[in-house]
DNA sequence: GTGAAAGCGCTAACAC
DNA sequence: GTGTTAGCGCTTTCAC
């Protein structure tokens, strides 16, 4: 008993199964084309070099004028592996973690992975429901922002037995690898700079992330170690960063008169609040020093320039990747924790 | 002959196949833990009315206590419906596209569908290459940007035979559906607009993307006909906006002193020839009025506040998302293709 | 260098 | 309401 030669009662087409709603063209209709069988073809895909030159040539020009795109939903069953890893971050339209995104698809599709990116909104619920989607898809490893994260991701994570890389901070009992930098330390260091420069009452304006939070709470460290007072906790809302950093130094020009310098979270924050001390004729640093976070492209075009701290968000993505390919290779990750670092950038806004 | 009860000579461990690289547990398992057919876990999961109360109470609790995670890889093969929508930008980090994005994201999710994102960097190659891509992970549908791409593209499409939605542009011959505004149009809006405002000498500052180059096509027909030269027209690089639109507007200063009106092809690049001006202290828009496009966030914000063009960015993705959803779910697109308008957006700056 | 057989984990169709 | 059977299109293993 032979299979599918349906030379009875069909109609002489292309033996459509069910719906027709995706390309029809199998491995098998090119094999069957090229007159050689089905695992030749998968072959000439995949191990080129281990097909005859001229079964090869012939079977990639049937591929071409067939339009032949494998099915790699098949393909990913069969092998366990889809070559795609996965990244989530809290936002992709903000500018601040595009870096980090780049760093990662470059060198993800340099070995041939793709990044499936997803956006968590800095919910951590979000991001367990993204994991379990992801997991679902059966990716071949996961990139996660930030280490603070639900007991169900993390329980996924581990029975799910697949690399992980957190990043864009610190902790000493990683998932599985980690790949950032201090955000404590930056606040610190923030900290120390302002104080340093001789500015006396500071404030921190940021978002609810746990990043920010922890560099507030180094910058609160550090003032307090320089028996200063700790420094006014401000938030602002996600949405559009500029105009809450207009509105966060309206208020606090005109309800903490005291405040002679603030550290924002974040770089677009920080210029949204230099734009608006420029346009109400406000002494930036001699009023209030403004100073801002993550070194954007905008930082260094507002006036006065942005002094910020400047963090390896390239690097992150890029290590990331390749921590989670070398695993894949199945070499060892000779330290599974990077920390790389950051430095303030002294320029004149504060 | 019975399947599977290799009760001879394997280890009594949860029978693993080959690499145990991702979560072992199948619906089999579930199955089998709860005692009922492996077919009976599958309703539970896709429809769970048509399953006893009873049972799928039983079942959903084996389900969370396994921690079991369906496999969508052989999902979708077995269904050939992924529920994945695939978009392809051209960029996902600068924020122009945000708005779309944000708008076909909440739609499909909000129908069980997932956003897979691509950027092509403006490369209609890459486009292509991700086209394949996509649709070897075969995706339910495809949201393009733009109107304009390879030949190869079209035909993948054709054969794929999925719904397609192309954005951001009009074309009389869309290859599905189409939700776009027109930049020719938006073009000739502005051109119209500046020279109604009093300037009679005027250049384009843009990427060298087609619709960029639609939009300036637009304003040198306005132009033209209003008697007036055809605008000058400059391409900055794709990277640091902001820095790109600095450089563009010194050097129109310096080297063309005639220009009384420049309209660049994004907001941000005007943000940057704005930041400039005010920098040498040249009047906008007395010396030289500035226009953006797009109305992004930081288009209120500069002094003096951007005049741009505004376009519906967001309702472009929803838009997208539900013609989409539509065509998925077998009910008929009423117009296949949707012209969502823009408009111009008066402020101080021109 | 090439092929046959088996099975990845799931859903569709049809029974019961 | 629940189960059985037969694939989805591919890769793996082992044979030739």
């Amino acid at each position: 008993m032979k299979r599918k030669t349906t030379s009875d009662s069909a109609p002489a087409s292309p033996v459509a199964t069910r719906k027709t709603a995706q390309s029809a063209v199998t491995k098998e209709d090119v094999a069957r084309a090229a007159g050689v069988s089905h695992i030749t073809v998968s072959r000439v895909i995949n191990t080129p070099d281990k097909v005859a030159p001229e079964t090869r040539a012939k079977v990639q020009s049937f591929i071409a004028s067939m339009g032949y795109i494998p099915n790699l939903l098949a393909g990913g069953l069969a092998s366990k592996r889809t070559r795609i890893i996965a990244a989530i971050v809290p936002t992709i339209s903000h500018s601040i973690f595009a870096e980090t995104v780049r760093g990662l698809s470059e060198q993800l599709s340099a070995q041939g992975y793709q990044l499936l990116l997803g956006q968590s909104n800095y919910s951590e619920d979000a991001e367990t429901a993204l994991v379990e989607a992801f997991i679902g898809r059966r990716v071949d490893g996961l990139v996660l922002t930030g280490v603070q994260h639900t007991e169900r991701t993390r329980q996924r994570l581990k029975t799910a037995n697949i690399p992980v890389v957190e990043t864009w901070d610190l902790t000493p009992e990683p998932i599985d690898m980690l790949a950032g930098f201090s955000n404590h330390g930056a606040g610190r260091a923030m900290g120390d700079y302002l104080q340093q420069r001789g500015y006396r009452r500071m404030a921190f304006v940021g978002g609810e992330d746990p990043r920010g939070q922890s560099r507030f709470s180094g910058m609160r460290d550090a003032l307090l170690a320089h028996a200063l007072e700790a420094p006014l906790y401000l938030t602002v809302p996600f949405g559009s960063f500029l105009s809450a950093g207009r509105e966060a130094i309206t208020m606090i020009l005109e309800q903490h008169a005291e405040v002679d310098a603030v550290f924002f979270s974040n770089d677009v924050i920080a210029a949204g609040a230099v734009l608006e001390c420029q346009r109400r004729h406000i002494q930036v640093p001699q009023r209030i020093a403004l100073a801002g976070f993550a070194n954007l492209d905008i930082a260094p075009e507002v006036h006065p320039a942005l002094t910020t701290v400047q963090i390896s968000s390239l690097q992150i993505g890029q290590t990331a990747a390749q921590m989670l390919l070398a695993r894949l290779a199945g070499e060892g990750v000779d330290d599974p924790v990077c920390d790389l670092g950051f430095s303030v950038v002294p320029r004149a806004s504060a």
